[in-house]
DNA sequence: TGCCAGGCCGGGT
DNA sequence: ACCCGGCATGGC
């Protein structure tokens, strides 16, 4: 009995979360996500947004860009203080390039600088792989295996979260791991979708979540929710 | 002006 | 196994 009804309330969530990407996807349109032009972009971009403003992460990422440092390779060869003088916009930025130059040691230790290698690693060997490194946790693990790698692993993240939280398919309790389940769950593995659902709601949570007057003309405003949350 | 942003780590219980 | 302070800039 328990188990039927676990089952019906996965279900549920399941459904919700399919209806809910059917809705933003027509509401928003798709919207080719990660900003970054390369592969080692997006991968510099995931460490660099941890706690930050996207706003702040673009003006460290010009800073690399005009000097030449806008690769795996140049950060690997660079000085640790020289790259945390560059990236000094997206704040905290002694911890971030300690933990830039952790990840791009590890890519070169493990896959002699060899991204092809890297993502051709079975994901159940290499999301362990990443999370090992010190600096990179689950978010930032997915997001450089999905936007990066293009292997279909749901990123979960705070806006994620709150979406789920106000319309009670999480409480506040709910893991990453339990979160990101659900959506996996509910949709077949494919990373343009994984990737364009993470990114609508995003654009979601920018322009309606920001305070309870924003419910007006939420693309979910017909599902049950609690704006306070 | 103070609070927040697309986290994560390490030390203390 | 949790809890919490620290990290730091720019925008509102």
């Amino acid at each position: 009995m328990r188990a039927a009804r676990t089952m019906t309330a996965t279900n549920d969530s399941s459904r919700v979360l399919r209806e809910f990407y059917t809705t933003l996807f027509a509401a928003f349109g798709p919207q080719y996500w990660w900003p970054g032009e390369t592969r080692d972009e997006i991968i510099i971009g995931a460490i660099l947004t941890q706690n930050t403003a996207w706003t702040n992460v673009a003006r460290a990422i010009t800073q690399l860009r005009k000097h030449e440092a806008l690769t795996l390779r140049a950060i690997h060869e660079l000085d640790e203080s020289r790259l945390a003088d560059w990236i000094k916009p997206a704040g905290t930025y002694r911890v971030k390039a300690r933990r830039l130059k952790a990840l791009v040691h590890w890519f070169y230790d493990h896959f002699d600088g060899d991204l092809d290698r890297v993502f051709a690693t079975p994901l159940a060997k290499l999301r362990p792989m990443l999370l090992s490194v010190s600096g990179v946790g689950p978010e930032t693990a997915d997001a450089i295996l999905l936007y990066a790698g293009d292997i279909p692993t749901f990123v979960v993240d705070a806006y994620t979260r709150r979406i789920l939280r106000r319309h009670d398919i999480i409480d506040g309790e709910a893991g990453y791991e339990h979160v990101k389940r659900l959506f996996e769950h509910a949709n077949s593995p494919d990373a343009h979708v994984y990737g364009e659902y993470h990114a609508l709601l995003v654009a979601l949570a920018k322009r309606h979540c920001k305070s309870t007057a924003d419910c007006d003309d939420c693309p979910l405003r017909d599902w049950p929710h609690d704006a306070s949350k």
